[in-house]
DNA sequence: AATAAATAACCGACTGGTCAGTTATTTTGG
DNA sequence: CCAAAATAACTGACCAGTCGGTTATTTATT
């Protein structure tokens, strides 16, 4: 029946080799299903449905389901921690104003490079892969803390900031804004209650100044 | 061999009907667990044996796994939360101390009542079940935020706090605070990286009363 | 230039193991 | 003796990762 008296024969290829493209489609793919339904609730079978392979082809380059989220972590997550840090190395007293850039540059980089879901998702895995947790701790978490005491001990340094606490402070600032993500891409998305970012940052800004003995700047509220 | 002229059997009884304790005694082992090692992670076998009685029997008694963990939120963190509802409702001002007092009773209560892990769980398994968490934020969540509303509420009527968005401050308070039982389940747990309670509930105190304009109470940071 | 041989990419059915929930059977106790 | 309680063996769905076989592409040969 098929074919039949079809003499001329499209040839119709089955797939195409493209092992150059390959590893980064299958991250992109991946990133998008892990954003939106976490790491193990995507199925291998989805990821390479998304990108359009197999899955044997999936495991052709990575070693399993980890190596993808790993992979993501190293080559999207460190990546744009490095560029806050060069952005908060840059920065000049005063530092008040600046912790509102702070917050609302990494909040609009993460939403554009789709990995605002990956520190919830690393929270609740953490007990399913340890290995992934200490990675994510150690290569951005400590970096991200370390960050920040530094920008809290140079303010107090020159006088802007009174912080006895800066460590801590730095791990409460931190968290606190968090949070926003991991509200967000957990009961806030599923019990549709999502908070607005705008207005929660302009708070943590407000409450980050009054917390650090700053004079709150005019338009910390604002975009930007 | 075994029992070879042992003539005299020991009945020995293989189990004992008690169906008035067992939902009990089913969930303090589940709750135990789920504590432990996570909702999904948890294998109702590891439930039944930890109950001492047999997976069969858990399921006379509840419908399925989520059930055990929606009767876990019901008979205790509802309760515990009314607990502190009521506690709230009776703070006179000044409050800027009682925000203290708050946060250094919840964190005792969540951990006597060994329920300190749940809001990770559920924000970790949200995806999964829509049900849990939209009874979690219902029950839960909302009466928090609003029991929290009320206070800054008052705080602003009696001339002590000043506040231009009492509702996401709320949001924020709370968050803050969660975020210390979230990271302490999670990445702090599996990446041996624990924050201290009362140093960061302290540094979350101090930073509340700023942010909310009340002079910090002299021993902030002090237990209770 | 045509074709054969070799290679690397790719496919998808399959496996092995896991686990929530079910059921046939046994035990208990009034 | 019988109904409720409990057990233990069972079922069926699920899914990460594998493997034998297939196809596209490159390289070697004439």
């Amino acid at each position: 029946m098929p074919g039949h008296a079809d003499t001329k024969r499209k040839p119709e290829k089955k797939f195409e080799r493209r092992a150059e493209d390959r590893p980064g489609e299958i991250l992109s793919a991946a990133r998008t299903l892990f954003e939106r339904k976490g790491f193990t609730a995507t199925r291998t079978d989805e990821i390479a449905a998304a990108a359009g392979i197999s899955k044997g082809t999936l495991f052709r380059y990575f070693a399993d389901k980890e190596a993808m989220l790993v992979a993501i972590v190293e080559t999207v997550q460190i990546p744009a921690k490095d560029r806050m840090v060069r952005l908060v190395q840059s920065f000049e007293p005063p530092f008040a104003p600046k912790l509102g850039i702070l917050a609302h540059t990494w909040y609009q980089m993460v939403q554009a490079e789709g990995i605002d879901g990956i520190p919830k998702m690393i929270m609740a895995e953490a007990g399913n892969f340890p290995d992934l947790t200490k990675l994510f701790k150690a290569r951005l978490h400590d970096s991200i803390i370390g960050m920040l005491t530094t920008l809290v001990r140079r303010g107090v340094e020159s006088g802007e900031f009174t912080c006895d606490d800066c460590d801590y402070s730095a791990r409460y600032l931190l968290g606190s804004l968090m949070f926003l993500g991991l509200w967000n891409n957990s009961i806030g998305k599923y019990a549709d209650d999502p908070m607005d970012a705008e207005r929660y940052i302009g708070i943590w800004h407000k409450a980050a100044c009054a917390h650090l003995g700053a004079p709150i700047p005019a338009a910390a509220a604002d975009g930007i």
